[in-house]
DNA sequence: AATGAATGAGGATTCATTCAT
DNA sequence: GATGAATGAATCCTCATTCAT
């Protein structure tokens, strides 16, 4: 008895799966079987889907950047003066659903991977970008002209703090994580003032 | 031709090839055979020297982290002044040896590696430790009790610039990327004086 | 043309093939390849469906004791007096299907396998308990006290004889391994009544 | 300084080694360098006195059977009746240097090669049959025309309590083998009598 | 829609053997 | 006499991928 409309479904499936296992093996030596084991299918079902590997891999990539845009949106939305904007999206940068040990470690391991796959270098771009733009915006009407390099200092710093975070034992600590990121913030904004 | 004495002429070699083939591959997913073709000797021997791939990465990642170190031993004996061993420290950080294409992927992979093999991580944390030791102790006389945060914030901001180097396209600005540290020290040195 | 149920007729042409080509080579010195050639498929659906070498060798011992213990079964039932019982047992040693060249062969690899192998050691264990078992209750009602004893006597008899029959050229004879055991058992038997 | 003379010695020390690591490990599968190591020297010298691994094993099935020849000679020497030369024989089957577990195992070991080397084989024959002989010579006085078929027997005796030994836990009884071996041959020697 | 069956390609590792010194 | 150096060949095992049902 074939059902309809699956596909939707086990595509996000396979998603969360890869993310998953790959987080936990920190690791992209991750295999088709394994992946589709936990998203309970089998590995023919996963091929079928994606076609192959690396497009498993491109949609998981994809759904983090997504998932990380799409709280980024809702954090700006809710702020209401310039610096809010700001730290709205430094937050949003380390908050739960992204700063979580598997899902850090998935995402350094996509990063690593966008080093030789095109398709994943140009999803790292696009995130990059944006988060340098909305960056930039949000710190125009505080310091000008100095926003695009301060928006380049901060878009550093958060993944530095990610890569680090990556090797954290046991787990890394998000305040300090904020706390860091803030600090360097504030010296930032003060800049204008002098 | 065999002659004696082969062994650190071969381990040498083999770990030059180790990293640069990771570097160029920009992935551990490189074969044994690969690199030792590389170093100019069949896979059988680089196993015979090293016993096996880990050893091999391992050589490998100890290489990296101690031309690291020994650059950065000698630029702080040639510096006079306290700033001059903090921006010593930074600049080292981004010599030409080290932020190189190559080394940056090659020590990306390790990096990612690290999640997993428990003496990778090992590795890792020791030149975790020696920046951030190395950092506090140049910026104690400058900050006081504020040192060991902004060594912190320091370390985090040249690994988040090593990872961002990582995939910049066509090669990384060692000139820009210095900038940005020395603007964020310029505001930390500040904070003691305000 | 994949059918379905082949894992159990995979299994066994796998453990067929394994007593074969161990038991023509003489040795455990036999490839997967060449075991999963002979049983008609790739060297991969063998580590597919077994796991690995081991149990590929561990399934081939099982079947040939399982062979073993099923026959010397049904000859007991067959058997009507206490004598016909231990001839039974005797004579199934060297029936027909065990007592062939290459089953011979193979038997004695893996009983030099069993030496290193804890899991093979155990399944000959338990095939020598149950042959010293079957002896000894076959025996108690001729002999009495002195069975377990006569028991030992005749199982290393067995096996002795085994042994050389794989040595033997160009094939062993049944009959007088048969005649041999018969002769000893002639004497024990005599024991009780002297 | 190259020494004189060292030849023997060398190819003693690695005929030792060999039965010591192939007694050790229960299985032909130990390497050159193994026992090489073992008897002090590199695998390439090994090589040079041997020509090859198989010559190496050859030599130690050779000292095996020629220890066990040598010590049944001078056993026999000191036997006075037909019926000491008999129990003679049997004893130093299982004597000390014989019934040891390592020379046991290797003794297996070889046994199984045997199926597949010819030379080996030919090695194996011709003990057997020396044993056979030295047998059937020491029973002849006591039992005539018996004698051959009862030297088969005790042969084969022989040969199973031993291929059980090498599997005893946690080592072989030599008092409970003789024991056997000579129940068996107080039965065979009443044969004439009756 | 879904999967068990099947395999080719590839990779780490081992080892007997050779050779120049 | 002795060995470190070196390798080709082999072997186990894994895995992405395909296919018939």
């Amino acid at each position: 008895m074939p059902k309809l409309g699956m596909e939707p479904i086990r595509r996000e499936a396979l998603v969360r799966a890869t993310i998953a296992e790959v987080g936990l093996q920190g690791s992209l030596d991750v295999t088709v079987s394994q992946i589709a084991r936990r998203a309970g299918m089998s590995s023919a079902l996963a091929h079928h889907y994606f076609g192959g590997k690396d497009q498993i891999f491109l949609a998981a990539m994809r759904q983090i950047l997504r998932d990380y845009g799409t709280s980024t949106r809702k954090a700006l939305a809710r702020a209401r003066t310039p610096r809010a904007r700001v730290e709205a999206i430094l937050e949003e940068s380390f908050a739960a659903p992204n700063f979580h040990t598997e899902v850090i470690a998935a995402w350094l391991s996509f990063y690593v991977h966008a080093q030789t796959a095109p398709e994943a270098h140009r999803l790292l771009e696009v995130y990059r970008r944006r988060l340098h733009s909305n960056l930039t915006h949000a710190l125009r009407p505080l310091t000008g002209r100095a926003a695009p390099g301060q928006a380049r200092i901060l878009g550093a710093l958060i993944d530095g703090i990610y890569i680090r975070s990556a090797l954290a034992q046991p787990a890394p600590d998000r305040g300090e994580a904020l706390e860091q990121l803030m600090h360097v913030l504030q010296h930032l904004l003060a800049e204008g003032r002098t």
